[in-house]
RNA sequence: GCCGAAGUGGUGGAAUUGGUAGACACGCACGACUCAAAAUCGUGUGCCGCAAGGCAUGAGGGUUCGAUUCCCUCCUUCGGCACCA
């Protein structure tokens, strides 16, 4: 026997598995697939960190264990290379980045083949890589034609002195990394992707996923969805202010004007009783509409650009005391007690979630609280149950001082204030989310460049195709309601894009009447001159019918949704198993059986669209025949067939392509056709930004400088490129087909192998990055291009490796580990293995290098058994009750991720091999067999010692028999009064009385019982006798 | 400030439907082998105590025959954050 040399069998068994492509996916699509993930890795210049192969050892020992099961597996590997650290080496040494990349790619790939890992090789993906990105850009410009990019002036950080924009990584604590000049928000024009469109969708697709606890705690906070209401404050001029005539602006008191509100967001409207002053954000619009009421504007716009300066982690952590300035001149009516109440401007208020407004309750909101603790503002108990004037009481109680509120709990109250602000037309109930828009364009050579050129001409002409008075009016379904689901969004996308948009709230809607429906509707201020787009959804659909029938006035599209029809009884099954009472299903049946005059209706009406959904579960699919009118007309004018059942696309999406609603947006801007795909990098001399802020591209005049694709014309390139997150929101696709020039990845693929069944990542990626490729997931299922909704069967997050002094790994603490010169000490198997001894896998652990040195002694040992292996079997019981236990615990650790016993488990079994004079062949193969997956070099080099010819990578996994782990004696502890005073062994299968007395008769207890009679004996099968005196 | 996780020997950690606290490994000590060292093997190793025994899972309290595990109060450390109204 050979000593074990970890060089020489690691490289042999390297090349072995290279040469046999032993770990390339089968081509076989009937075998059952299993896909495990890894997040891949961003190829730094200073190479693999040891960070890196702790996911990367866990998910391979995952794989390795579910190729013995007898699985297809797909273990994948990449590299997400672009990125700020490789450009800004680019501006430093005015090296190309693609070539630095190109080299840095290289030593990845040779430390990650060191490493052993059984990744298919043939299948490795790089975000740079034309090829792929070329699909990155195409994905981008499904989101543009489906209204879902759209340009938008958001705020940079910029640099002041560097004269660049910054990522908020490289502003640290308010000044630029690289000058350590002052930063400032400047506004500029950009890209985004309306991942808001997604908060409820990316919501609900938690329910069906296993995420550990924390990723999805994060994802929904991240989102943040909150019920409450909008509710709208009369603004005043605050005439009694002598001061505000005298104010250092000048300015005399502006007389009343009664159409100035401002509208505020709430989770607490029952507390609005209690509202004592507002709060504007300074950033937010409301201050700078305001402006001519404010007398002391001078004071005010000094604070406003002091918050500019501040960074939002500095108005969050570092701000321990509120700040803010009292608007001079003018005061809010609280709407609910005609109270009036003063306004300020502070910067604990953020423009970006609501309205940038809120409502201050200083009796029950901690924040307010202080605020008014401060400022001396009256702070006024609406909600009993604490002591408001020691602190703000934000829990549960009972309404006081509050008028009709008063003796309701706050669940009643919140209920009865929102039906009140909306009879008043005061307010609404609403739900607000956290999730904002994501800003998708980078002022950045190193990215993925936009897919669109802006053409003047083309936007000429779209802006032709508006008409002057375009109105829409958007018709709710049963127990519907104006405020929910995706009304207010289309509401607030077509008025954007120009329309006036009408969403009455229609009465009564738990039990409707066709005719008081219809009335409402007819009291709309539309006429004949208007061009009109009606839409009704679900019931709404025959309102919106019998409206045009009664309102009799032309109407260029008539759009219905989820339509209902003339239901049997026996069609309501479906209604009601949504929870509609016999009263309501009695309504829909009168509305729908209510003589409609087809051909009138056909006739006022241009253009008409019914969208059906195969999956709504109030409409069963036989009501088509109940529009057979409309079928024939819409056949007859658009073309587009008959019912356009677009599976997989939301309604709202699909009523939006019915409004150009892309085209009128982004007017202007289009995109360039698939074959002049990829739009690749141009070469530049530099690569800073340029002075204007616009990325370097900008700059390259031959390059911006294009035809319109369009119209043929000139036109000007998108300069801004691509966020790192976006080749990483759908490289998990790729892998299933990478080397497709086609397609992004072919149907059959996506279809075998989504979706990702075990993704493995960083707890800081559980946020975004998660969220951003869901979003990119759900949006492709949407349109029917990828066949799940989510894309991650399962999330698991693993814990940071620290260095030996309990801090961060980092460069410039010198305290990193660099697995090359671990594997050259020790070798990959027992570094491997170590990196997965160390501790719980999904917590933060130090690294200790004499721990290695542990795994190696452990590998010797294993190795050494070989001497002892004889053909014979064994005979000895324990020795089989030990291995049978032994792949029990290993497969269910592995499955828990508990590597760290799971190995400790492998020890005590060799451990007690090592004792034995002569071991049987057939236990030892289990655990080679076992310990293949952690340490796979060694197990293949003793596997075929022990006369194997195959690797070892396809042989089953050890299977336990239970009937094999029972044991047939058991050391029962006995305790007095609590106390271990004595162990005693027994059959496994003793009687409690047997072993009652059997503890009692124990020399060493007599002792401590000291003649007392036992007041109660407990027994615990197989486990303990506890005697109590 | 908010949210999440965690506090066990000299060190990393094991053990939770409440049932012998410290598995496994590192380190350390002693012994064997060696001229010697390294490596390897063996023995020991929570703390106090000669021992009997007592004390021990961040601190304090509670429930229980019995608590690392459940409950309450407090302290500390780590991670995330967009003061989210």
């Amino acid at each position: 026997m050979n000593i074990y040399d970890p060089k020489q069998i690691e490289k042999k068994w390297q090349k072995y598995w290279e040469d046999n492509k032993t770990f390339e996916v089968e081509k076989d699509k009937t075998k059952e697939k299993f896909y495990s993930l890894i997040e891949f890795p961003y190829p730094s210049g200073v190479g693999l960190h040891v960070g890196h192969p702790r996911p990367f050892t866990a998910m391979d020992i995952v794989s390795r264990k579910k190729r013995m099961d007898g699985f297809n597996v797909l273990y994948p590997i990449g590299f997400d290379a672009f990125g700020l650290p490789t450009e800004n080496y680019a501006i430093k040494t005015g090296r190309p980045p693609a070539e630095v990349t190109a080299e840095n790619i290289a030593n990845f790939t040779r430390q990650l083949k060191m490493l052993g890992y059984s990744f298919d090789w043939s299948r490795v993906v790089d975000t740079t890589d034309p090829t792929y990105f070329k699909w990155t850009q195409w994905l981008f410009l499904q989101f543009h034609k489906h209204g879902l990019a759209y340009k938008k002036t958001m705020p940079i950080n910029w640099c002041l002195s560097c004269k660049i924009g910054l990522a908020n990584e490289e502003v640290v604590d308010g000044k630029c990394e690289r000058c350590g000049g002052d930063v400032e928000k400047r506004d500029k024009e950009q890209w985004m992707l309306a991942i808001t469109k997604y908060a409820d969708s990316l919501l609900a697709g938690l329910e069906d996923v296993d995420y550990i606890p924390q990723a999805r705690t994060q994802q929904e906070n991240w989102i943040g969805r909150s019920e409450g209401a909008s509710i709208k404050f009369r603004v005043i001029p605050n005439l009694k202010s002598e001061e505000s005539r005298h104010s250092g602006s000048g300015s005399l008191v502006v007389p009343p004007r009664d159409d100035v509100n401002i509208e505020v967001f709430t989770t607490r409207p029952d507390t609005l009783f209690g509202a004592t002053y507002m709060v504007l954000a300074p950033e937010g619009e409301y201050v700078q509409q305001l402006k001519d009421y404010i007398s002391n504007w001078d004071e005010v716009e000094e604070y406003i650009n002091k918050a500019k300066l501040k960074s939002d982690l500095e108005r969050t952590e570092l701000q321990k005391e509120k700040t803010g300035i009292k608007l001079e001149g003018m005061m809010v009516i609280n709407p609910v007690n005609n109270e009036e109440i003063p306004v300020f401007v502070a910067d604990y208020v953020l423009a970006n979630y609501g309205t940038g407004a809120i409502m201050a309750v200083p009796g029950h909101d901690e924040r307010d609280f202080e605020f008014a603790k401060k400022y001396d503002l009256e702070i006024r108990e609406v909600i009993s149950g604490g002591n408001i004037l020691e602190s703000a009481y934000s829990g549960d109680g009972v309404l006081v001082n509050s008028d009709f509120l008063n003796n309701k709990n706050v669940v009643d109250a919140k209920k009865e204030i929102i039906s009140w602000l909306e009879e008043k037309h005061i307010g609404k109930g609403k739900v607000q989310f956290k999730l904002r828009d994501w800003v998708f364009s980078r002022q950045r050579y190193w990215g993925e460049p936009i897919p669109l050129v802006y053409c003047e001409n083309c936007a000429e002409k779209s802006k032709k195709l508006k008409v002057k008075s375009q109105k829409v009016v958007l018709i709710h379904g049963i127990s519907g309601h104006a405020q929910e689901n995706w009304f207010p969004w289309l509401k607030d996308e077509l008025e954007h894009i120009g329309y006036t948009v009408y969403v009455p709230n229609l009465p009564h809607a738990e039990h409707p009447n066709l005719e008081e429906w219809v009335d409402e509707l007819c009291k709309l201020p539309i006429d004949d001159g208007d061009e009109i787009v009606v839409v009704g959804h679900s019931l709404g659909a025959p309102v919106a019918c019998k409206f045009v029938e009664q309102k009799n006035i032309k109407i260029k599209k008539l759009i219905l949704v989820a339509p209902t029809g003339t239901q049997q009884e026996k069609d309501w099954s479906g209604l009601k198993s949504v929870g509609l009472d016999e009263k309501a299903l009695k309504c829909i049946h009168n509305f729908n059986s209510a003589k409609k005059d087809w051909k009138h209706i056909v006739s006022l009406t241009e253009e008409s669209v019914i969208y059906l959904s195969d999956n709504d579960p109030y409409i069963p699919l036989s009501v088509k025949n109940d529009y057979q009118e409309l079928n024939a007309r819409i056949k007859e004018f658009s073309g587009k067939g008959h019912f356009n059942r677009k599976v997989g696309m939301t309604q709202f999406q699909a009523i939006l392509s019915e409004f150009n609603y892309e085209e009128h947006l982004n007017s202007g801007w289009i995109p360039l056709p698939e074959d002049q795909l990829p739009l690749e990098l141009p070469q530049v001399e530099k690569y800073e930004p340029t002075e204007t802020g616009e990325s370097p591209l900008a700059a390259i005049e031959e390059w911006v400088n294009t035809t319109c694709p369009q119209c043929g014309g000139s036109a000007r390139r998108e300069t801004d490129t691509m966020p790192n997150w976006a080749g990483s929101s759908w490289y998990f696709l790729r892998y299933m087909d990478p080397h497709n020039d086609k397609e992004f990845a072919s149907p059959e693929n996506l279809k075998y192998w989504a979706p990702v069944d075990w993704y493995n990542g960083g707890m800081e990626h559980t946020v975004l990055h998660l969220l951003y490729s869901r979003f990119w997931n759900q949006f492709l299922y949407d349109i029917g291009l990828v066949p799940t909704k989510e894309p991650y069967k399962k999330r698991t997050s693993h814990g940071m490796i620290l260095a030996e002094d309990g801090e961060k790994m980092s460069k410039s603490r010198g305290n990193v580990i660099n697995p090359d010169e671990m594997v050259e000490q020790f070798g990959t198997d027992a570094f491997r293995l170590y990196i997965m001894f160390m501790g719980p896998f999904d917590q933060a652990v130090a690294w200790n290098t004499d721990g290695v040195k542990g795994m190696r002694r452990f590998l010797d040992k294993v190795w050494n058994l070989q001497e002892k292996v004889v053909v014979a079997e064994a005979k000895d019981n324990n020795l089989t009750r030990l291995v049978h236990q032994t792949i029990k615990k290993v497969t269910q650790d592995i499955d828990k991720m508990n590597f760290n016993t799971a190995i400790s488990s492998l020890m005590e079994f060799t451990n007690v091999l090592t004792k034995e004079e002569k071991i049987s062949k057939a236990g030892y193969a289990v655990l080679v067999k076992l310990l293949s997956v952690f340490a796979p070099h060694i197990a293949e080099e003793l596997w075929s010692e022990i006369g194997n010819t195959k690797s070892i990578a396809y042989e089953a996994w050890p299977q336990y028999d239970e009937s094999q782990l029972v044991e047939d004696e058991v050391t029962l502890a006995v305790q007095v009064n609590g106390k271990l005073r004595a162990t005693l062994v027994v059959p496994a299968d003793i009687t409690e009385e047997d072993a009652k007395a059997r503890a009692l008769g124990h020399g060493d207890i007599g002792k401590w019982l000291e003649g007392r009679e036992p007041k109660k004996v407990i027994y615990v099968k197989a486990k303990l006798v506890s005697i109590v005196v």
